[in-house]
DNA sequence: GACAGAATACCAACCAGTTGGTATGTTTTG
DNA sequence: CAAAACATACCAACTGGTTGGTATTCTGTC
């Protein structure tokens, strides 16, 4: 019985891979090893022969996570475009249509997390905030261009409106969970994004005329 | 050996109040009935005579919390203000006011929950979708009034907006738990309550000279 | 043949829920 | 009106299944 010759994708990627759709589903702490195991295909031994413990699993997890979005959102095509405010909300309706699918597809993975282990685990609860807060920074730059070509009215801080933009998502995503199916979530989701779209074009001095704009 | 004559709360109320701090603390799947019978000063047998599974458990903490919040918002000081977007904006700096204290004393507890059992558990999710829901509710009037009187540029809906609040205090408190303190976690919460106030007075054509508001 | 990756078998601690029982308050009835 | 019958609130000990984690062995590759 070969194991695992050809088929690159071995148990640590395999279990990685897992977590993130079982814990946007159940949470960290209910998350069992034993299940994760099984829905990845893999022994509690591999597990425990790649992580020495479930907690190190979990810091594993999220920084996995950050480095998946980063990927992501690094080839992501807004940015090609020349005006910096611009790029802000291209990178904000790129976020709104990531909304697809069922709930624990497009939710986050470690504001999921780290709402249940903040006060547990403070290993994880360090990785969750790094790729949150990373995350946000990665907008900075584009905010501080657009405030100098399009001054607004009052005087804000580029990082706390990047990281405004991160706390809209993840409470639109709360929101989200709370209905009882994934097209009347996707839309809440999509109506709180709608917010944060026109804020931005509110407070960088554009008329918003999105009309009838669901 | 008179059990509970004459001091009045009883098992069931001392359950409620303490699973509201540990819910927050540690998510609802992670919190074991045995420890939270120690920290109530209860007995496991008194748990399962007042709640027949720690499920119907969850959905009366649901509803706990929204008759709690519920009477606590209606005898809020801003409702006597005369002018409805007043009220509207008297909510919002009223709710910054309770950013106060440790982050589990602040952060909601439907929230929580309501991120890890939307899939494990459909009568929870209820409860939490219905705590929040109807919290938003309660704004829709004052902003529809507020609408009349200052009508915004572009065309919104009064239950979208009224949702977006909670949205942002959601996203807030995600992002609060990722800190490692709980000064540091009230200082990212209060940002993102006054991003939601300049938006609220961006949208109804206020000017904003809060000037250099942190 | 050494060594990493993976499988099996196992454990002690822990978990939600049960049991059988006691003390108190309330309702029914002779 | 008092005793019997019932209902409620609670308790401590227990149970069967589950949990994170370990010890050991096996397998393929350099």
């Amino acid at each position: 019985m070969p194991r695992n010759t050809e088929t690159k994708p071995d148990a640590r990627r395999k279990l990685l891979d897992s977590a993130r759709m079982k814990i946007r589903k159940t949470g960290f702490g209910s998350m069992t090893v034993d299940e994760l195991c099984k829905d990845a295909g893999v022994t509690k031994g591999a597990f425990f022969h790649h992580f020495k413990s479930k907690e190190e699993f979990g810091v594993a997890t999220a920084n996995n996570w950050d480095e998946l979005t980063s990927g992501f959102f690094k080839d992501a095509p807004y940015h090609t475009l020349a005006d910096p405010l611009e790029r802000f909300l291209g990178y904000i309706r790129f976020r709104r249509e990531l909304v697809t699918g069922d709930i624990y597809e497009f939710t986050c993975v470690v504001g999921t997390m780290v709402q249940e282990i903040f006060e547990t685990s403070s290993d994880i609860r360090d990785a969750c905030h790094e790729s949150m807060f990373n995350h946000a920074e990665l907008l900075v730059d584009d905010i501080e261009a657009a405030m100098n070509i399009y001054p607004p009215n009052t005087k804000i801080d580029a990082h706390s409106l990047a990281l405004h933009t991160q706390a809209v998502f993840q409470g639109a995503f709360v929101l989200a969970k709370s209905t009882n199916n994934a097209a009347k979530a996707r839309e809440i989701a999509w109506e709180m994004i709608d917010h944060l779209e026109r804020y931005v074009l509110l407070l960088f001095g554009q008329t918003t005329n999105d009309g009838g704009k669901k």
